[in-house]
DNA sequence: AGAATTTGACCACT
DNA sequence: AGTGGTCAAATTCT
């Protein structure tokens, strides 16, 4: 990647003050790295989360002076990428050649952004982008590097999320399970790590394992360890009632533990076409889309 | 040179 | 006709 320009004078103070925070929280946590890993007491220490919190402040740092940059390149933001580009439906725009290349050269110094917060264990290559009706932002299009080699209909779309000022969230939807042989090594190596915080598929106590009404369908949570099966309970026209065999469903998903069944697990009610699901990652939620007792895709919430 | 991204164009669906 | 999803040529990166 081409380093960003930071040569411009005028970066403002408060952005001036959030790097120096982050830049100084970095150089402390590697301190205190360097001393764990020196003294016998990094037992009683976790290096690793340290070492991911400086990698956090370093990234942060970096993108707060690129984002900086970019500003000041491109201050009314009308040729930044999530506001000015995807979709050219209609569009008249004028194939100048010379303002077209320089337009990519911008638009590749901020691609930084997008690969840095959707990254996940798969390969995925980006293979389009569209603005979205209502949305402030475009959404990215992703399939797994594995379509042509190994025939991997896996894809994935990309879309950051409003009103994130704080934190920068990005709403993922996958679309197809991995059929690479990519997707089989990661699976197991999520299982044999199995930990805490994958401590995932479980079932409902703020509900009480009760009937959770929607406006359409409902789903019943049966609150025992026998729960394997979810009944999907049809509660406005006509009477079927029939078990969706989503646990055989979502074992197919590798990073979920399948032991584990206490805690929250929300169920929500879907549009007309689909119903969906809802549980949590740690503290990120995890919505599945299902279609006729199956899993049509999955989506999750990422943050920066 | 090959991999990866961008983006205008096309297609299917509603 | 409008919209979202995908394709593929052009461009950029490594």
């Amino acid at each position: 990647m081409e380093p960003a320009d930071f040569s411009h004078a005028g970066i403002p103070a408060e952005t001036r003050r959030k790097i120096t925070a982050e830049l100084l929280s970095g150089r402390q946590s590697a301190a205190r790295l360097q001393s764990l890993l020196q003294s016998a007491a990094a037992a009683d220490h976790d290096p690793i989360a340290l070492a991911t919190k400086i990698l956090t402040s370093f990234n942060e740092s970096i993108s707060i002076l690129e984002s900086a940059a970019a500003e000041l390149s491109c201050p009314d933001h009308s040729l930044c990428p999530d506001l000015d580009s995807g979709d050219s439906r209609g569009s008249t725009a004028v194939k100048n050649h010379q303002g077209r290349a320089n337009k990519r050269r911008r638009l590749m110094n901020t691609r930084v952004v997008m690969t840095a917060t959707t990254e996940d264990k798969y390969g995925w290559r980006k293979y389009g982008q569209k603005v979205i009706l209502n949305a402030t932002y475009p959404r990215s299009y992703f399939r797994c590097t594995h379509k042509y080699d190994q025939g991997c209909r896996a894809t994935k779309h990309v879309q950051r999320m409003e009103g994130m000022d704080s934190e920068i969230m990005y709403k993922i939807t996958y679309i197809c399970d991995h059929t690479c042989s990519t997707a089989s090594q990661i699976i197991a190596s999520a299982v044999a790590s199995a930990s805490d915080s994958y401590n995932l598929i479980s079932f409902s106590n703020s509900h009480n394992g009760q009937l959770i009404e929607g406006t359409g369908h409902s789903f019943f949570c049966p609150n025992n360890d026998d729960a394997m099966k979810v009944r999907e309970t049809t509660t406005t026209s006509g009477s079927t009632n029939h078990e969706v065999d989503l646990w055989s469903e979502l074992k197919d998903f590798g990073s979920l533990q399948t032991t584990t069944m206490t805690n929250q697990y929300y169920f929500s009610t879907g549009d007309d076409d689909a119903d969906s699901l809802m549980f949590w990652n740690g503290c990120l939620p995890i919505i599945f889309v299902l279609a006729f007792g199956q899993i049509a895709a999955y989506y999750t919430i990422e943050s920066k």
